[in-house]
DNA sequence: CGTCGAGTTGACATAATTCAAGTAAGGTGG
DNA sequence: CCACCTTACTTGAATTATGTCAACTCGACG
C-alpha cells in the first residue's frame, strides 16, 4: 500500500529493494475499520503510532476553543496519518474518518528502525515530510489570501489530482465524499457561503454533479482561478543515499 | 549553531556525539551576508542547498500571482532555512531577510550523508520536519478562523516564544523587527487593519511599545486569546535510535 | 411514517478591506 | 548640517465579501 503509493509519486523514478518493500509491508499487517465521522485518532492522547489509510477518506484538524473546527490536511488511500505525532509525546491533532475507512496502524518503535537499516527508505519519508510542509504552506497561502470560491477551486483541484495519481485511468469524475460542512472546514469558510460558492462554480460551468459524483467541467479555469500548483511533479529523489542491499 | 539550537529544544535531554557535532559544524562552514528585504533565496531556481540562519530574522513566504504576499514561516537565528527544497527539483518558495542577516549555506549532497552515517540525527531532523508540519497547521487554523486580533495575539507570543527559546535570559521584552505590512503577510489581513489592531492591543493593555522594543505586557492573555500551543514543550526524542559512536 | 442529517435560500449584520489623505521618521546627497 | 526623498505608519470614510440567523426542502433510514 505504502509501497505502491510510493512508486506513484516517484513516477517508478525509484525502484524499492526487496528488504525495503518487505520493511514498508511489516508496517501494514494489521487492519482496523472505522465508520464514517468516527476519530480515527483523538488529540492529546498519548503519542506512540501512527496510521496508513487503506481505503476511504479522512482528515486530520484541529479543534478551536471557540468550537471552530479547521481541517488540516485531507487523506486519500494510501497516504500516512498522524504522521506530525511522530515527533510529539501526545497526539498533536484529531484524525477522523471522512468515510467508512480502512487502516494499519503501526508502532513509533518500529518506524524508528528504519533510521538505522534503511537509509535510502529514511530519505525517501525525509522527503514526503518536507514536501507535506509545502502543501500545507500552499493552502494556508490560499486561505490566508484568495477568495472564497477561488479556495474552492483549490479544494477541488487538489482532490482531483491526488485520486488521479493513485489512479491514473481517472478522468475528470469522482466521487465527492466531503459534506459541504467538510469543504468548509478545509477552505476555512461557512457551511453556508460553502453552499451558495457550489451553486455558482456549477452555474459558471466549472463543475457538474451527478448525485455523489463530481465532474470537473473546466480543469485548466480552476487550476487558473486558485493558482494551484501539483508541488509532487518536481519532488526530487535523485540525491538520496542508495539502498544497502540492491534488488 | 545547529548544535546549540538542537540543544534549546530538546531542553539537553539529547547528548550530541562528538562526530554528530562534528557534521553538523561542517554544514556551517561559509557565511553570507545579506540586507533587509534581500531575498536569500528566491523560488524557482534549481534546488541543492539549504542555509543555517546564524543571527537576524528571515520569513519564507509565497507571492501569489494577484501580488499578494503571504508569509509561510519566520525565522529565527538556529532556524534552517529552505528545508523543503530539499524534496524538490526546484526552490518552492521565496526566502527573504527580514533584517540584515547572517546565514550559511550547504549542499544538499553534503545533507544526504547523514542518511547513511548518523540515524540518531537523522531521526532528529526528521522529528523537527514533523514538529514544523504541526507548527504550521497551528498557524493555518488560526489564520482560517480566528479573528485579526486573535492573530495577532498569536504572531506575537509565536514570537516571544521562539526568542526566549534562544535566550532564556529574556523575560518579556524583544525587538521587533517586523513592520506592520510584514506582521500583515504572516496574519494573512491588511496592513491598515495591522495598524488598527496594533493600537488596540496597546489600548487595551496587552503591549506596550517603547522605541523598537516591544513589551509584552499579558502574555497569559495574549496566549489565552489566541489558543497558542507551544509545540516545542512536547516534543519527544526518545523512540530515536542511539548513535553509532557514543561521546 | 417520523426523525434527522444535509443542503438551500433570503434577509440582515459586521469584520475587514479599500481608498485616500496626511504625519512622522530615517537615510542620503549636497 | 540642512533639504529632500522614501519608507513606514496612522486615521477617517465608504465599500464589500463573508458570516449569521432562520426558515424551509429533501432524502435516507429505522
Amino acid at each position: 500500500m505504502i509501497a505502491s503509493l510510493i512508486d506513484q509519486r516517484t513516477a517508478g523514478r525509484l525502484r524499492l529493494s526487496a528488504a525495503e518493500l518487505a520493511f514498508l509491508a511489516s508496517l501494514e499487517q494489521r487492519t482496523l475499520k472505522f465508520r464514517r465521522h468516527q476519530l480515527i485518532q483523538p488529540a492529546g492522547e498519548p503519542a506512540g503510532e501512527a496510521y496508513v489509510l487503506r481505503s476511504g477518506w479522512a482528515m486530520t484538524l484541529s479543534q478551536l476553543e471557540s468550537g471552530a473546527r479547521q481541517v488540516r490536511r485531507l487523506h486519500f488511500p494510501g497516504d500516512m496519518l498522524a504522521m506530525p505525532s511522530l515527533a510529539m509525546r501526545h497526539h498533536a491533532a484529531d484524525v477522523e474518518a471522512v468515510s467508512d475507512v480502512v487502516v494499519s496502524r503501526f508502532r513509533r518503535s518500529d518506524f524508528a528502525q528504519m533510521f538505522e537499516r534503511f537509509p535510502r527508505l529514511t530519505g525517501l519519508m525525509f522527503v514526503f515530510a518536507q514536501a507535506e510542509r509545502l502543501v500545507l504552506g500552499d493552502l494556508m497561502a490560499v486561505i490566508g489570501r484568495e477568495s472564497s470560491k477561488a479556495r474552492m477551486a483549490f479544494l477541488l483541484v487538489d482532490i482531483l489530482h491526488r485520486l488521479r495519481r493513485i489512479d491514473p485511468a481517472m478522468t475528470n469524475r469522482f466521487e465527492m465524499l466531503l459534506t459541504r460542512a467538510q469543504m468548509a472546514e478545509v477552505i476555512a469558510i461557512t457551511p453556508v457561503h460553502t453552499s451558495r460558492m457550489w451553486s455558482r462554480m456549477i452555474a459558471e460551468g466549472f463543475i457538474r454533479p451527478a448525485g455523489r459524483i463530481l465532474e470537473i467541467v473546466d480543469e485548466p479555469g480552476l487550476v487558473a482561478l486558485s493558482g494551484y500548483v501539483d508541488r509532487t511533479e518536481d519532488l526530487d529523489f535523485s540525491w538520496l543515499p542508495p539502498s544497502r542491499d540492491t534488488r
